[in-house]
DNA sequence: GCAATCTTGATTGTCGACAATGCGACAAAA
DNA sequence: TTTTGTCGCATTGTCGACAATCAAGATTGC
């Protein structure tokens, strides 16, 4: 499974541990909705640990914006409204803008190859046109996965895959509608990673950045929830 | 004092908060020289708390990267190599141009007068030349604070302020070889200022990178401890 | 003299109990 | 009927004690 996040086996694990790992999947595969209100006591039962060790998890989801929590009052699981998608997408943007730009020149002949690899696979997967919209929305993830990795920023990369892609897994599960075009965000891949090969990283940034703002605009036009003061109509007619 | 990060008072604040702070600022400052190896008790005595909410405190530096721990082994205060440092300026770049982007088109009128009162101020301080550098270290901080702010992003804002300029800051008691460029930096602050209020966000972004990206090479080329395996002859020639 | 093993000390991980705080229900008064 | 004050319960915050683990020094055998 891709879910372990393929750690050291030498690395000891406590019960914390194995408790953030369950917790951090009930909430970002959706098992627990979001906006539920969670107790301590609740939680340590449910992972079969005590309070101490529970408080430690929800501080570490807490700082991975994954639990809300107010003093004295309670935690509550994260809820993202399309405004605050539409922020980390801006984040993305930023911030994978800025590894494809590294990994142009950073990534061995053997990364590349690797990512043209990987594309091949996906290629072929959409070919199939079976259950498309589940295997791109893990495909893309490992795309986007190895330019960040890339880079060999190991900063960039802890902030991008240690705290945001929580989130942004969360909200696939959340808002369904995420692949809705994988033919045209395979080709915009296949652009970058020939950028990357040809060690242009400046391009390689601009088509990523491209390729992610396509997805916000695509995700801001399907959950089109409050319209706040602004008149429709002349868009309607 | 700009420290107490203007919280309001409503919060209430609880025992680990304030070790929090107090453990924090201890950090940042350099009090606990970086490497410092500390212990739960320990700390736990210093700022007058049992080791339950220590350890919460612990938690939350741990991931906001100021401390290192390994299970079962302990906790160390966190030491920046340049490497590293320059990791985190790539961050920045590619952060603070999204948000000075987004100021461009989110700030209001008031919020660029204010801009351009704080440029005021630190023109006029810089015309005293007294203790330039520490002016310029706080005054800088609060300029980027400022357009951070202005971006009206807050998962960006939480990003940078939250967790990235807390090492920023410690970097700067760190390696003492700062603001060398005072001069410089505030026309480049100048021009940033004039690109939002003239709501050009692309041109306000490049200034950002440009103006990040030399600070950035300013403090590779000072603490150039370890040419690995580069032969720096074709470059001296 | 050197290496492998054991023991010891300290530190972290975990747990249950107690104190402090906030929220909601209920009742009483306007 | 509405509002306000009070009470009680549930949850969080805090603490001290015990168990598990690791690092280092002492010991023993070769």
């Amino acid at each position: 499974m891709s879910e372990a996040e393929a750690k050291l086996e030498t690395a000891p694990r406590t019960l914390a541990d194995r408790a953030l790992d369950a917790l951090q999947d009930d909430i970002v595969r959706g098992v627990i909705a979001p906006g539920t209100r969670v107790s301590e006591s609740d939680l340590a039962a449910r992972y079969g640990v005590s309070r101490g060790p529970m408080r430690e998890v929800i501080r570490r989801l807490e700082s991975r914006k994954l639990l809300e929590r107010k003093v004295h009052v309670g935690t509550r699981v994260a809820a993202l409204d399309p405004a605050r998608l539409a922020e980390l997408y801006y984040l993305r943007e930023a911030l994978e803008g800025m590894a494809a730009r590294m990994a142009a020149t950073a990534m061995g002949d053997d990364e590349i190859a690797g990512l043209y690899r990987l594309l091949a696979e996906h290629e072929q997967q959409q070919d199939l046109k079976e259950d498309v919209a589940y295997f791109q929305r893990e495909g893309d993830l490992d795309f986007h996965y190895r330019v960040i990795q890339g880079s060999h920023n190991a900063a960039l990369a802890d902030m991008l895959i240690g705290e945001l892609y929580y989130l942004i897994r969360m909200s696939r599960y959340q808002f369904s509608g995420v692949a809705k075009r994988p033919l045209q965000a395979l080709k915009e891949h296949r652009q970058i990673v020939e950028a990357i090969e040809a060690r242009d990283g400046e391009l390689a940034e601009m088509l990523m950045r491209r390729h992610i703002s396509r997805a916000r605009r695509n995700i801001e036009v399907d959950n089109r929830p409050a319209p706040q003061n602004r008149n429709l109509k002349e868009e309607r007619t």
